[in-house]
DNA sequence: CGTCACATGTAAAAGGTTACATGATTCG
DNA sequence: CGAATCATGTAACCTTTTACATGTGACG
């Protein structure tokens, strides 16, 4: 149940469709949480039930009807109670890394282009977060842009994805490396 | 329907009770995969059923019985299709992220503790996996490593557990230097 | 004598994925 | 004119978590 946080924490840097939030959630909200399009669907209807989200329809012309959602005091409020509250530790589950482990008993050449996609998806997702970075300071230094903004959270999120993807980018590169370097004193045998 | 290959592939360095692998699934196999205990239990007697491990009772004297799990060439047979078919991204699933998300509209005490306990344990995990990459180097230097073993991918998640912890480290620390300096320029206000 | 580590499970509930469904518009 | 984007869902199935259950021996 805590996906619903998720939701509401997507929902700070403003109003947004379902559509619009599964974009988000589809990069994996700066690469912190990550849901289908039908979650998301139900979430919002349950969330706006609730009360914690805003609904407005807007009409468009040449594109369908969309519904804007929007944080309620209480939503903000059950932002508070989550961060107040005790948090669940991540529980990784990476099918790249249990392929990794098995380097030593599968064909190189499988792992060495699932690493080689996994490297481009990151620079891919890299290039999207710095440019995120630099809208969110958009032109101020970090300094001048803590003590004036109101966005700090996003930021700090937007870094934790640009971190995360560059080291995910180097150890790709560096296993295929190693695993490349193992394949050639194998064949030399 | 992925576990049972994160299962397999914990099995690669030398076969293990369903209590020793809920350990090292606690710690995340090298961060990279997390199961309760419940699961791991469930998902040997299967793989078991199946033929892909093969179980050995161990009486012990001051002890409970217990049984050792070992890949069978079947099961081995398992993870290399695993690894040559197509890999599912990893999803990722944050509170803490998503609490930090969150740093405008929430008391900052508990954000900072939050983060605070999250360090911790990343330094105590990164000491931890420290320890597993000296016992799998073993003296040897990278090079040499490379060339003579036969274990290269537990390495390659054990340094891929390193650099994850170090940078989830980083990023606490980071983070609440941030929170703490927007405080600081909120009382001031 | 209480708590931690060892050792293994069952059952119910919650959460997440996959398959399927619908329909308009824009772009090449 | 076929594919991609916008926009929103339902239903069945699979996976994961939570709560509960049991028993011994070591350690302080």
């Amino acid at each position: 149940m805590s996906l619903r946080h998720a939701v509401l924490a997507a929902l700070i840097q403003g109003e947004a469709s379902g559509y619009e939030l599964t974009k988000r959630f589809d990069v994996g909200v700066a690469n912190f949480w990550h849901s289908r399009p039908q979650q998301l669907y139900a979430e919002l209807t349950r969330l706006h039930g609730e009360g914690l989200v805003r609904a407005t329809e807007v009409v468009q012309e040449s594109r369908p009807t969309k519904r804007l959602y929007a944080l309620t005091d209480a939503g903000t409020q059950a932002l508070v109670d989550f961060a107040a509250g005790p948090l669940r530790p991540t529980n990784p589950r990476d099918e790249l890394t249990v392929a990794v482990q098995c380097a030593d008993v599968v064909e190189p050449e499988a792992l060495l282009a699932h690493l080689g996609r996994r490297a481009e998806e990151a620079r891919r997702k890299l290039d999207a977060l710095r440019r995120t970075e630099t809208s969110i300071l958009s032109g101020r230094d970090e300094g001048e842009f803590v003590r004036t903004t109101s966005h700090l959270g996003p930021y700090l999120t937007c870094r934790r994805g640009i971190r995360y993807e560059a080291e995910t980018e180097q150890w790709c590169v560096w296993a295929a490396g190693l695993i490349r370097a193992k394949r050639r004193a194998a064949q030399a045998s």
